[in-house]
DNA sequence: GTCTATAGCTGGATAGAC
DNA sequence: GTCTATCCAGCTATAGAC
């Protein structure tokens, strides 16, 4: 075991390369990967550009550095909620419990401390078409979405393979506007309501949501494609 | 012996300012506002970088003026599905029509020539908090925005303010994902499912919606802030 | 209206001292 | 590991001929 070399105050313990994430976190959300400057970032973090290069090889590989660091907790968080929906044997809860898996872990971030920015980072990589170069989706999210299309799946036995993937997507793209709601919630509200609270925006959503998936056929006759 | 550079018959009659619009609209979906180089989308259009300016003042008014194209349609056809919605009297199959008023306009997009890139445009913009500072939704989309959470007010005239802008922006996020997907819903369904097939998107998604809106308080206790 | 040429910057990345 | 200094490719925008 060796002990960590203590930092004064100054520091607040952080590594220049922990600093070096925190401020390429917030760059990146506020300016998207073309529109962030691994300038600003070295400035925001109070260290030189080259170190940037040094820890992380480029500009790319700090940014997929931050999916790195955030993502797990998330899917572990997911994977957790649905071991509970699993545990669930009536169908109409355990719907509940995975739409809530997939939301509640993503919303958290909302809560801690500098990682509304992670959320926002992660809505400008889906909406971006360059990310299937990237494959940050594909190595990180991607088999934990599998996983939720499959409960999703054994929740409706009589859904057709469209309606659960269209049921996912619908979910995934509710879950987007929250994470990257720039006020306009609050402009268009007067004033009156706001996106920051994530635990209401979350009750919200997911009442939405698992009523829309519970009740979408209830009042028209089903679908008949294929 | 230098002929004067006849329009080819690609051209199709298209003025250079038409044909910037349209490679500019392109490019900005690839690549987003940063991203994009005025020097590409000058190459895509075939004619010299210096026309754009001419036309467009900037980079950034050429940005706006692909939106000024594009909006109002969008924002007509909301108008009128919402002229229709409020000619029906039955609430519940009121809300029916506000939630395709909202959705299908964008939808259609999809059909037409080339402008599911404008739909990736404005996703992109909506995940950008920059685009506070372009001010385009600010212009070109809270007007309609205001009549549509009006609209679903009067359908259920017993919801708070909270609930009526949850429901307004959890049915925005869910459309800005098929706006905006990459292939990924057809990589997860093994290429079964693909987001391709607009009216289908729109079907699948209004469905769950609008069901969400009727049904989602129906196995909960109301939320008791006030 | 359309073009060529270029000004004036800012970008990512690296070399090499310490 | 950290820093200074620098390379040069790429950017937006404009000047000015036609």
């Amino acid at each position: 075991m060796t002990i960590k070399p203590q930092r004064n105050k100054a520091d607040q313990g952080e590594t220049s390369k922990e600093r070096i994430l925190a401020s390429a976190e917030s760059v990146f959300a506020e300016w998207g990967f073309d529109g962030a400057s691994v300038r600003r970032i070295s400035e925001e973090a109070g260290v030189p550009v080259a170190l940037i290069n040094y820890h992380f090889g480029s500009k790319a590989g700090l940014y997929r550095a931050i999916f790195e660091k955030r993502a797990p907790a998330i899917m572990d968080q997911r994977i957790a909620g649905l071991r509970l929906a699993r545990a669930e044997p009536d169908l109409d809860r355990r719907i509940d419990l995975v739409v809530k898996a997939l939301i509640y872990p993503m919303f958290s971030l909302r809560g801690e401390s500098p990682s509304a920015d992670f959320g926002r980072m992660i809505v400008r990589e889906m909406s971006d078409p360059q990310s299937e170069a990237r494959g940050i989706f594909r190595d990180m999210f991607d088999p934990v979405a599998e996983m939720l299309t499959d409960a999703i799946s054994k929740c409706f036995p009589d859904w057709t393979l469209e309606e659960v993937h269209w049921a996912y997507h619908t979910m995934l793209g509710a879950m987007m506007i929250v994470m990257t709601d720039n006020g306009r919630m609050a402009r268009l509200s007067g004033g009156r309501v706001s996106s920051d609270n994530w635990e209401e925006a979350a009750r919200h959503m997911c009442a939405i949501l698992v009523a829309g998936l519970k009740y979408r056929d209830r009042d028209q006759t089903r679908g008949s494609e294929d």
